[in-house]
DNA sequence: GTCTATACATGGATAGAC
DNA sequence: GTCTATCCATGTATAGAC
């Protein structure tokens, strides 16, 4: 668009920032031009000068903030070889949520998306980030598994995702719940875990046990 | 508290029907005393006069709908004894709630329980509803397989519970990955109901691997 | 090009009419 | 007891100052 001056570029990026810090903090419902920018420490009519209206603007916020977030798990999630490790990865993750709310910030967009049209496909990519860093997990953690070939990864990786999101925000209202879902989630990890690890003959028998009644 | 006429109730009723009706139309953004008193042809400072405020509504619709759509449902959660069976009325669950909204209506509440501290344990209290029917189902269903002494129902009950929400709120704005996120979890529940099939020598011996290595 | 002052719309809440 | 008219706060958007 415009040649983007510094002075520009600098109260667009504070205006991202306080998009961000205001959804995560106070959600949607309290997410305005006024409270964006009082967040900011901007004049609130400047949403509309650089974003033309608070939508575009939480637009932008959303995938400006899902970059961020991804790229910060990035390293920590293709460093990941098995399902338990992935569990913990997740589990990790979530605690580090409890403080920057990155996932729950999706979940407001989220729910912001049923009105305002434009957040739909800008949530829907920011979600998209997530599903295809996890996607690249599950495709060579399942591989190993004997169940690699039952399994459609693209599928659960928009499984776990959207997944992960709601419990980011059921967390939000008990955390206590919240944990103890994670906990029984570990507890499925460590059972599949130990499927893995089931002697090489085993693995051939439930692989062919799978294939007969298992047929997609 | 009053005594109750029945035009207190009648007026109380159009407010709850009309505060879900909004919620799952226009979400929490959009929902306001106005937008629901709109929807429920009443005025709209009947709001505060029958519940004080906008919030302590929504925390009465929330019980309210959770009530009726887990009542829609608990017939049908109570039929199932397989995982496979569990994951094919979730499947028709999430069907019927493309056009009722009811779980998607959670996460809005969950998303304006970040701000509207009233909201959180009333929308804890409608989730709560959920996740005891599931965990009912889990105990019934878990007991069958080979896996039941190393799971947690309580807590899967919560995971799962969490993890609809998010679907359904991520269905809204991506209705094919939301689909493609239930077939792979569908699949992976034909998988487990193949595991359940093993002949009981090989259940047996899954167990037994599963005592050692998977110990809680 | 960047931002402020200002206009107009919507929302929350209550004083007082019926 | 039930509800309406009305007030003030908050939100969106733009016309025009710098």
């Amino acid at each position: 668009m415009s040649p983007e001056t510094a002075k520009s570029l600098e109260t667009k990026n504070r205006l991202l920032e306080g998009a961000l810090r205001t959804l995560t903090e106070q959600g949607i419902a309290k997410t305005s031009a006024r409270t964006v920018a009082a967040a900011a420490g901007v004049n609130q009519a400047l949403v509309f000068y650089h974003f033309g209206s608070v939508d575009e603007l939480l637009a932008a916020a959303c995938r400006y903030g899902a970059e961020q977030a991804v790229a910060r798990y990035r390293a920590r999630l293709a460093a990941v070889t098995s399902l338990s490790e992935l569990l913990a990865v997740g589990r990790a993750i979530h605690e580090e949520e409890r403080a920057g709310g990155h996932v729950a910030l999706l979940g407001q967009l989220l729910a912001g998306a049923q009105t305002h049209a434009a957040l739909g496909p800008a949530t829907a990519g920011g979600l998209q980030l997530w599903i295809d860093e996890i996607e690249q997990v599950l495709v060579r953690v399942l591989a190993a598994t004997p169940f690699g070939e039952f399994t459609d990864p693209a599928g659960l990786a928009r499984a776990v995702a959207a997944a992960f999101v709601g419990i980011e925000l059921y967390e939000g209202v008990d955390a206590t719940g919240a944990a103890s879902a994670l906990d029984a989630l570990e507890q499925l990890g460590v059972l599949v875990a130990a499927l893995e690890e089931l002697g090489p003959v085993a693995q051939r028998a439930v692989r062919h046990h799978l294939r007969r009644t298992a047929r997609r």
